[in-house]
DNA sequence: CCTATTTGTAACTGAATCTGTTACAGTAAT
DNA sequence: ATTACTGTAACAGATTCAGTTACAAATAGG
C-alpha cells in the first residue's frame, strides 16, 4: 500500500455513503456524483466500490436511480474494514520482493525477521483503525466542518445538512441532483 | 512509503553494520560487499547509506579499506531511527494528493479529518519501530538464524559467526573478503 | 416492450515511481 | 602515483497508478 490514493478514496466514498444514511434519505449515490466530491473519474469510484462491495461494506444498485448504498450500520463498520476491504491492504513494507543473497546469514535470516517485525506494525496499526467507525469518521469530516463553517453549534445536523445543501445547490447543478 | 523495499534494505544495511560492530571486528563494509548480501547494485546501498549517513546512524570513509560503519552503539538506535532516515519515511497513506472537491462538505471535511488519522496510525506505526533497537534486531536476525543452522544453543555467538564466515568464504571468493 | 440510466469490467494511455546501471569526480591509504 | 572507495548525476526498463473510453448487463418507468 501506500503510494496510492485508494485508502483516501475508499473512506472519502464510505463517509459520502454513511452520510446519506445518517443524515439524509439512504438512498444510492451514483458514481458521477461521487466522482465530483472525490474529484476524480466515476471509473475510478466504481473500481473501488467493487472492492467495497465484495467485503459486504456497501451495495449497490443498476439501472435509474441506482447507485452505492452503506450495506450495514455506520457504527458497525470500521476504517480497518474499509483498509483490509482493498486488495492491496495489507503490508506496509514490501517485503515479498525481499530477495537477499541466501549465501550471507543475513540474508538468510533478514526475511523471516523483517515479515514478523511487519506483522507487528501493521496490527498496531489496523488497532488504531480498528477503534474509529465509519460513523465516528463521517461524524469528524461533515458534521465537524459544517459546525464550524456555519459557527453553529447548536442546530441538529441534519439542519446543517440541509442548508448546506441548498448552499451548495448552485454548484452540482450539473449533476441535476445533490 | 511502502511498495518500495528501502525500508527493507535500509534495516538488511543497519543489521549488517551492527552484526560486523557487535560480533567482529566493527571495521567498515563496502558497499560492494553489501550489495552481494543485499543481491542488488552498489549504487542502491550507497544511496541508502547516504540517507542512514544524513541521519546520523553511520558513517563512512572513502579509499581502500573504505566503506560504512554504523555511528552509535547499536543498542541507542532503533528501526524508528531507520525509518524516518528514510526520505520517503513519512506518509503511510497518501493524503497529500488529495484533491476532493471544495465545493462539497465531505471534500472540504475529509482531508483534515484524513491527516488527522494518518497521524495516529503513523505515531502507533512508529512506537512498534521504536520499541525494537537495532541491536536486538541483529540478534534476531543473525544469532537465531546461525543457532537454527547449526542447531547450537551453547557456543558463543562470536564462535558461529567465526564458523560460518569460514562456510561461506568460498561464496565469498570473488569478493576477496567476507 | 422500449428507452434511459446506471453498474461492472476490460482495455488502453500517459505520468510517475522504482530499480538497476553506467559513468565519473572526489577522497584517502599505501 | 596508483589503487580502492564513496557520492552523485544521468539514464533506461519495468512496473504501478490514475484517468479515460467503451460496452455488455441490469433495472426502472413509461
Amino acid at each position: 500500500m501506500i503510494g496510492n490514493t485508494r485508502f483516501l478514496i475508499a473512506t472519502h466514498i464510505m463517509v459520502g455513503l454513511a452520510g446519506k444514511k445518517m443524515y439524509m434519505d439512504g438512498q444510492p449515490l451514483n458514481s458521477e456524483y461521487m466522482a465530483y466530491s472525490v474529484n476524480t473519474n466515476p471509473v475510478v469510484i466504481r473500481r473501488i466500490v467493487s472492492e467495497l462491495k465484495r467485503a459486504g461494506l456497501v451495495d449497490a444498485k443498476t439501472g435509474p436511480n441506482g447507485g452505492a448504498f452503506i450495506a450495514k450500520d455506520p457504527s458497525r463498520i470500521t476504517l480497518a474494514d474499509i483498509y483490509n476491504a482493498l486488495k492491496d491492504g495489507g503490508d506496509i513494507f514490501n517485503v515479498n520482493e525481499c530477495k537477499a543473497n541466501h549465501c550471507c546469514v543475513i540474508g538468510r535470516g533478514i526475511k523471516p525477521a523483517f515479515t514478523n517485525l511487519v506483522g507487528e506494525a501493521e496490527s498496531a496499526l489496523l488497532d488504531v483503525l480498528a477503534k474509529k467507525t465509519i460513523k465516528e469518521f463521517a461524524i469528524e469530516t461533515i458534521d465537524k466542518t459544517l459546525r464550524d463553517e456555519y459557527k453553529d453549534q447548536t442546530s441538529t445536523i441534519e439542519e446543517l445538512v440541509q442548508k448546506v445543501q441548498q448552499d451548495e445547490n448552485s454548484t452540482f447543478e450539473h449533476l441535476e441532483k445533490i
